[in-house]
DNA sequence: GTATCCTTCGATACAGCGTATCGCCTTGCG
DNA sequence: CGCAAGGCGATACGCTGTATCGAAGGATAC
């Protein structure tokens, strides 16, 4: 049985009041400030005062727990706008945002089906605001944003958790890795792709996420038109 | 302690002859066999005969093993075909087909930079296939490309995964799920949605996923075309 | 008012994890 | 032949998710 349809427990007069609630609130902060490692159940607990044990009244697995900050998350996205294109394209830039908000949703987003109730109602607003495409291509149009979304979005935290690491802050990309990658272009082992990194223009995250979706966009406009 | 019951010293000169290469292959096995769950320093010494803490001469960290897998299969991966619509397109497929190959890749795949040897052997591949192509629209393209492979391969795996947990083997996601949305939905919360779901045909993983690459497609054309 | 039941809390325990430490044994060298 | 060096791997530490179960306490029956 899904958590989304099991009752909370009753409130009783408990020592510490509790909810799944609270408990999603809990874990979310400590992965804002300190990442998915920093989410254990434990230390859940600690933070709302409370025995470890107690969370498996409101919880069956730490997974569900995980389900629920993620769909959490999803309460925060909807689409804005009109026309499809305008409704996709802010559907994409406000998934993109909440990653921002909080980055450790990039290593769980496409990572198990969403089937909780603001992962619903998010859906429900997209199709809604889709209202004039025809029926038969709405899903496959949302999947389609979705799962660029969700794989750009993870590319892009992979890649500024990189520079972090190296604790380098300047922009460029290429001045974190690279005395590895000139290292590695010297071998002579990848002469295009050499070439294409040092002589072609870069472009930051933002611009890379919007030429993508850039594409996607005109692409589903070649179809949605005729 | 008597002599009896003290182990003979080990006449190996060379206990177990170790390799990176060795150490990934057996973890692919694990991981491939029983999912990434499967792959702790501990089962992967054990397969090669060996104490975990003899890895550590080969790997600095788990993480680094995790890396050296995900660029092993990078390896399996190369685009063929003439043109940059058909390169793109092969490089796409075939990049799906080796998650279907290690469905553990789905839960690695854009989590962190890929800078190994087979990685960058992979965009040396793509980016000499593209030889017609603008040198600046070259990195936009792959990129899109990938992110929205990565989304789309974690999204249909977490979806297979889902369908075998419930046990069943029907092919329709809906028959799985269906009762939980059948009864979601008739709270009446999600009108637009329940009508797609309801009344839109229903594509297989396989269309969802030519689908979504063919508007990727036929957008990035719009802007070689010209 | 008291006794009994039934729930639920949370301390304890267990198996497994990644990895730091360090003693011992093997090996190469003088 | 004796010694220094280096690497192997046993042991250990702190942490994880979660099963178990004794104890406590509110609700109910008489």
């Amino acid at each position: 049985m899904l958590v989304w349809e099991r009752p909370e427990p009753s409130n009783r007069p408990a020592p510490a009041p509790l909810s799944r609630k609270r408990i999603v609130r809990a874990a979310i902060r400590l992965a804002d400030a300190d990442g998915l490692d920093a989410v254990s159940l434990r230390k859940v607990a600690a933070a709302l005062d409370v025995g470890p044990m107690r969370l498996y009244g409101y919880l069956a697995t730490k997974d569900e727990l995980l389900d629920l900050m993620v769909d959490a998350v999803y309460a925060e996205i909807r689409p804005a706008g009109d026309g499809w294109r305008e409704v996709l394209r802010s559907l994409a830039e406000t998934t993109r945002l909440a990653v921002h908000r909080h980055e450790w949703l990039a290593d769980l987003i496409g990572g198990r089906p969403q089937l909780g109730p603001n992962a619903l109602a998010r859906g429900e607003a997209v199709v809604a605001a889709l209202h004039g495409v025809e029926v038969d291509v709405v899903m496959p149009l949302v999947s389609a944003i979705d799962a660029y979304v969700i794989g750009a979005v993870r590319r892009e935290i992979a890649e500024r958790r990189a520079e972090r690491a190296t604790g380098m802050d300047q922009r460029q990309w290429q001045a974190a890795f690279g005395p590895y990658l000139e290292r590695t272009f010297a071998t002579g082992r990848f002469p295009a792709l050499s070439t294409v990194v040092r002589d072609a223009a870069h472009l930051d995250a933002d611009q890379t996420f919007r030429a993508g979706l850039g594409y996607l966009l005109d692409g589903i406009e070649v179809h949605i038109a005729r």
